[in-house]
DNA sequence: TCTGGGGTCCTGCGGCTG
DNA sequence: TCTGCAGCCGCAGGACCC
């Protein structure tokens, strides 16, 4: 569903079975994910173009598929463009929770091969299969037998590349998509990594790609007989470096379970520029709320508070400030966001997105606390903790600060009191 | 054409400190 | 007391990923 999806072409001719004695990695990709979970409750729809994503003026695609794209139509692309390129799709909001529930029924089926199962993302995830050798048989088998078994438990299709490292295993897997397995035998890597256009390599996007154009480097095989001094020169140490090894097939890092996070975030964007400061302090509190929500629910507290501000020009500023201590709070991350954006000068300027992030995390447990002088023994935290567990027990919208619930005081249905913030209008 | 939302990582700069 | 330097940290911006 990535932008490097784009770069799909038809996989190998098949032939005899490529060797995968060195291919102990295995990146498994699901299908338009998120199109084939919809297509379960409505096969209607089969064969026909689907377009998954945000609905509202400014939404984007958050996947087609495969009849959709024939139209040109691809993940991030803006909904307008989506539709006027392919007028018949059938478009539908995006439904997470219901991804995020077969997307855990199918990582389940990864963990009965190997507990080396390390997400990327809903829809993908690298397998070292090393150790299930000797139990489930050569990496290419269990890659089959995994095919099939997600195919048949959860009705929806997903593609397997096998190598010797996880950059080779997810070229491969967007390489023999959809409904593919694909094995990169370790001897073969170079030539299969030669070819392919150096947007193929992980790190190059749009920007990369240009600087690699003007250099005349459009094939990762060019770019990998260009010396490392040239490469850092021009993209930096460690771009440089890092496309250098990439161009090789060398990527020494390990499939890891579990990596700890290291910052949690909200963003919105509006419905319409909005240039009222009252509006945007209420939209940052509403996103200070839900960060300290989804920080309490994980266990962790951060130090540094960024707030993010998209300009009606799209030009984007981020401001942050590390604090004493790490907090879990809504009400600090609240008053910490206000006093950044404040201190932006951009109070009377419009803005089409704000954004809340929470950054330098560790275990909240072990976060040093120190009792302010006005705080009271039972304070904040334990009325957010409170509001934590009424959230949890009657929904999210069930209890909230005041400062987002007046709008719904006044007989008006309460996810409208957010509808009405998002689309620039007074709601106090 | 008109660009979401969740993240990670890198770079450059300036201030602080020993 | 002042200066130069290195290392660290905080901050801001940008590129990239799914």
């Amino acid at each position: 569903m990535s932008r490097k999806q784009q770069l799909h072409r038809p996989g190998p001719q098949p032939g005899p079975p490529a060797d995968d004695s060195g291919c102990p990695i295995l990146h498994v990709d699901m299908d338009a994910f998120f199109v084939s979970v919809e297509l379960l409750e409505r096969p209607e729809l089969r064969g026909r173009p689907v377009i998954v994503g945000g609905v509202g003026a400014r939404g984007v695609v958050s996947a087609a598929s495969y009849e959709a794209r024939e139209y040109g139509v691809h993940s991030a692309m803006p909904m307008s463009r989506a539709r006027r390129l392919c007028p018949q799709a059938v478009v539908l909001p995006p439904r997470h929770k219901r991804y995020a529930k077969v997307s855990a029924a199918v990582f389940e089926i990864f963990r009965t091969v190997t507990p080396l199962v390390e997400p990327l993302s809903l829809d993908e995830a690298f397998l070292d299969v090393a150790g299930a050798r000797r139990r489930l048989g050569p990496p290419a088998a269990i890659a089959a037998a995994l095919r099939e078994q997600v195919r048949e438990q959860q009705g929806i299709t997903c593609s397997v590349g096998v190598a010797s490292t996880k950059f080779v295993a997810k070229l491969a897997s967007t390489r023999c998509k959809p409904d593919g397995l694909l094995v990169v035998p370790a001897d073969g890597v170079e030539e299969f990594l030669h070819p392919l256009p150096v947007a193929a390599l992980w790190g190059v996007g749009e920007r990369t790609e240009e600087a690699l154009t003007r250099l005349g480097l459009r094939t990762v095989g060019q770019l990998a007989r260009v010396p490392l001094a040239t490469l850092q020169r021009e993209l930096g140490n460690a771009v440089g470096s890092h496309l250098n090894e990439l161009s090789w097939g060398r990527d020494p890092r390990p499939v890891v379970p579990r990596t700890p996070d290291k910052s949690i975030g909200a963003e919105e964007t509006f419905a319409t520029d909005v240039d009222d400061p009252e509006i945007i302090r209420r939209e940052l509190l509403r996103l200070a709320e839900k960060v300290g929500a989804r920080l309490r629910a994980s266990g962790n507290a951060g130090r540094t508070v960024s707030v993010k501000l998209r300009m009606a020009n799209f030009k984007t500023i981020t401001r942050s400030r590390t604090l004493r201590e790490p907090t879990d709070l809504a009400r600090v991350i609240y008053i910490t966001a206000t006093e950044l954006y404040e201190g932006a000068g951009l109070e009377r300027v419009r803005l089409r997105l704000v954004g809340v992030r929470v950054e330098n995390l560790g275990p909240a447990d072990q976060a040093p606390r120190q009792l302010a002088l006005d705080e009271p023994e039972i304070g904040w935290r334990e009325a957010e903790r409170a509001m934590d567990q009424v959230a949890h027990r009657f929904g999210s919208g069930a209890v909230r600060p005041a400062a987002l619930v007046r709008r719904a005081t006044h007989g008006e249905a309460e996810g409208e009191a957010r509808e009405g913030s998002r689309d620039g209008r007074d709601v106090r």
